[in-house]
DNA sequence: GATATTTGTTAAGCGAGCTTAATTATATAC
DNA sequence: GTATATAATTAAGCTCGCTTAACAAATATC
């Protein structure tokens, strides 16, 4: 077998264990959060971008800019985002996480964390070495197609 | 740093990446193919596992009996799903995907087989060897934590 | 300075998916 | 054989998130 449809193969197999994984403990975070997708997406992408306006968020979205008010309507409701005017153009807003938002998101992250952490404790000095290695290479190889 | 912490953090990179480039692919398939989220989740688990009954695709996706039938009812009018009485229980329906489902989600797979590919190619023989490898343990250990 | 465009919000309405409750048919327990 | 439990479906109703359309306020354009 070729060394590229072996790497296809190992990465697909990687790819349904950590997809698997990865949807389960976010559904459960949603349930636990009483978060919806659509929501959750919202806080995250404000927790990795800030300020950002509202029809940023739409249009990350996919969604109208209605849709986006509507959604982050929502989200200051429940405090766990605030809007204030943006000082350069009074039309639009700056929206940010409050510190409840940045905890809630914190915590989906070292939920995640734990189990990399466990994945990590499960090998070998040598062995977490090499996937360093490894995964580094391979981190960049997919920032640079991914585009 | 710590080759534990280290790694935690490669990982975490990995990830990132991965989860947003699968999550933007997976969102246009979704798109091209007109189905929804659950629909999608039902195929994809026919799938994997044929013959399962309606209740297993409710239990597998966290909603009631009803929710599942009415979700089945929906793909089967489509022609993506078929569904015959399971002979050894005439209460029961086994479910299958019918070829025109099995085409579908194939589809969804090659996609990101393609990515894949295109990955393995920027990358020099031995950088897939140590990657293959790589992979392959952690896949390993993934699923041994995995439970 | 008048007009057009952009940003965000609100209102009304729609469809998807979920729930519970009722129903039918089959299987199991006693 | 009768009673109970299980598998699937259907009906009715609810919530959510989406859309379009109408609107207000600020900015750009000419």
């Amino acid at each position: 077998m070729s060394p590229e449809k072996q790497l296809t193969d190992v990465l697909r197999d990687w790819s349904e264990v950590f997809m698997r994984r990865s949807m389960t403990d976010f559904k459960r975070f949603m349930t636990e959060t009483g978060l919806s997708f659509p929501q959750m997406s919202v806080l995250m992408r404000l927790f990795h971008s800030h300020h950002c306006s509202v029809s940023d968020v739409g249009t990350q979205l996919g969604v109208s800019n209605a849709a986006a008010s509507q959604l982050v309507h929502g989200l200051v409701q429940m405090g766990y985002v605030e809007r204030e005017e943006d000082p350069h153009d009074r039309r639009a807003k700056r929206l940010s996480l409050t510190p409840a938002g940045r905890v809630l998101i914190e915590q989906g992250i070292d939920a995640r964390s734990r189990w990399l952490e466990g994945l990590a404790e499960a090998l070998t000095p040598e062995q977490q070495q090499m996937i360093i290695t490894a995964l580094t290479l391979l981190t960049k190889a997919a920032r640079a197609t991914g585009r």
